[in-house]
DNA sequence: CATGAATGAGACTTCATTCAT
DNA sequence: TATGAATGAAGTCTCATTCAT
């Protein structure tokens, strides 16, 4: 592969090996966190060790410690980046919505789900609860970036439905938690229960607790409720 | 030993033999077990090390292995002692309730707050998501052990009342489900971000939080939400 | 079994169980070093845990240390009992014999595989060999117990064969050397190899290898070998 | 690589990666074999310290597990080397052989006291002898490798000299047997008793010894005993 | 004397990190 | 930049030895 070069004057932007490198390189990043993300939710971050990022990143160790300090930068990036990404998914579904109360959340909850519960990033709500105590950082980075807007978005949401007579007066905080614990927890579940075969656990269908959820409790919220 | 004591006037300081050593060695296990709970929650499985139970539990390294034979089965052995208090109180609640469905559920979750959730035993949960993965027989014992009796007690709370006429025909195991999963959250949650100061962070008050739930959720089941 | 013996006022000579006690008081270090020999042949003195030996002596851990201040002193005493032992063998079968030098010869290696290499005791020289660096002091003990008095024995025999015109005239030092190293080897042999269960091993029978090795042996020294 | 070398006159001195660091890594097996040998002879496996071994090969305790995922691997390397360079030895010599059946057992021995017996690889025997109780699976190995290799090789030999009619009809596998015990003991002995200054010792000169033992047992075996 | 709970030095092994190439 | 050989601090576990009972 080294000496083979020589061979090949200059074909440069032809040869696929040198765009692919170019390619590679600028990737690298990209390509660590996701590897690292993916090590830590399977693995937890002491149980992962450096190599093995390297290794599924197509890299060798010394190349990791190019792009990252230490392993714990290593984490901390993983989350910032991925938080980041919640943080854009969030904005985007909060946008402008016309209809009832009612169909707004359910339709913030259902694409909360598709969008990042069912997806592998949310393996890094379980990393971040298992590992803050020990990255005590994260804690206020996770609050002001996950935790406020989410409660901010859903409180909001259920304020909407009080102010236009949909919903009950409830207090809206707790409301909103009650509205997204479930998915959560579902999505960590999935990266923990969810991968191991065990015989005779309980099946959990998400599309159908998320549906007896909102049946549940967008019920209970409904001002209606009583009307009917 | 047991009724045949008071029967033996005074007997008890002649055994000067069972003074310290003695009381201290029937003692040991549930000290290093206290103490493995406490810093298994603190810093996770992975981070702990087998000295510093032993430190907290006032012995020296090697006495921890005298009672357990690796960290690996100290820890099973947490997980075990904690469970099994699980499945005793919710055995003991389940038996023989008299009132409505309603308060049986929420007599149930409000206990299960007050005897494990807001407990630190409840950190055992955190635990288990976050290392699950490592260890696989322990996803087997603890859908067995926990899981599946927990889904048992609440889906059957929950088939008696559909059956009495008092809930809506639902899908039980999902409605468990949603029952369960923001009182674990919460316990969680607990025992991560609630040990981190963080500024500014959404205040859960855990009483509130739980009112809240029943409210909306037991609403959301009962029948006569139709029929008012 | 502690509180019943005010029970029983004072038949003490009667008691087996205090006669046991005494008598086994008396046997103790015997006890022990039989353990410790039978445990370090089979294992190696590192391998060999003090526990152990304590168990199979039938005593508790802190007992071997009231006989023997450390393992270190209860090795060493292991190899000078057995070392008298197998002096005492060397000497007894010494003698005085009235035969040929041959018919000498071939009873004592006869009567020393009977004696010592067929027995347990052999035992002891495999751990010596081993250990002998890690116990300097050890060699000079062993060479002057057994490696001179035997090399004495056999290398008088063989002197006197010749002396008497049996044997040729070889150097007596290196005969002795010869005459005995197959039966060591195949002593020792048998207490590693020996133990160990291999599919297709060289079956080798002791008495058959002694009958071919005095046959060899003995013929090459006789001097009618050319003679007849 | 190996015949087209010489056709690329000099690009050797071209490949500067491989001065110091790969020269290093394709010797360090050799170099940590090689002290681990010594060692293991010296002090026996279990008081031999992994990080000795590393150090006697100019190496930090980590590079040893680099090359030998365990202390007992690493034991295993160490026989398995140097066992096969004995039976390389063994075979090339038994090859075709021209002379009387004396004369080839007598080059035999004295060619393997001066390419084993007289080398560090001797003491594996009494590293073998000492630990293989502990490590049944190595008693297999060495049976397989060795000892019926060796067997195969002597019986051989005799049975050369019994078929050509030089030798007396007798056990094979006994007199090989008492042909090479003399020499693997005085290896063995070397390696325990031989490295430890004693006063007065029994002074072996294995040359003679050998010597002797060729001269009794060779004239024991031979036909011409009787007939001459 | 005897016990066995307790200790802690020390062994093996892992792995985050460095650095010569 | 990239590599991967090398390091050594640190963790798990063992076991000879002590000592309160």
């Amino acid at each position: 592969m080294k000496s083979k070069a020589p061979a090949v004057p200059a074909l440069a932007p032809e040869r696929p090996e040198a765009a692919t490198r170019q390619r590679r390189k600028e990737a690298r990043p990209q390509e660590l966190l996701q590897a690292a993300l993916e090590l830590f939710v399977e693995k937890g971050f002491a149980a992962t060790r450096s190599e093995e990022v390297a290794q599924r990143a197509g890299v060798s160790k010394g190349t990791l410690y190019l792009y990252y300090p230490s392993k714990e930068e290593l984490f901390k990036a993983v989350v910032r980046q991925n938080l980041s990404n919640l943080i854009a998914e969030g904005l985007e579904m909060a946008g402008q919505f016309e209809g009832s109360s009612s169909e707004l959340l359910g339709c913030l909850l259902q694409t909360w789900w598709e969008r990042v519960g069912n997806t592998p990033a949310a393996g890094i709500h379980k990393i971040v609860l298992a590992e803050v105590r020990n990255f005590p950082e994260l804690a206020q980075f996770y609050t002001d970036e996950v935790i406020m807007p989410a409660d901010a978005l859903f409180s909001g949401c259920v304020q909407r439905g009080i102010d236009r007579g949909e919903f009950r007066a409830m207090p809206v905080h707790e409301v909103s938690h009650v509205l997204i614990a479930p998915l959560i927890f579902m999505a960590v579940h999935r990266h923990s229960f969810g991968c191991c075969p065990v015989h005779g656990g309980v099946e959990i269908d998400p599309a159908a607790v998320l549906n007896t959820h909102l049946n549940l409790v967008l019920r209970g919220l409904e001002v209606r409720g009583a009307a009917a």
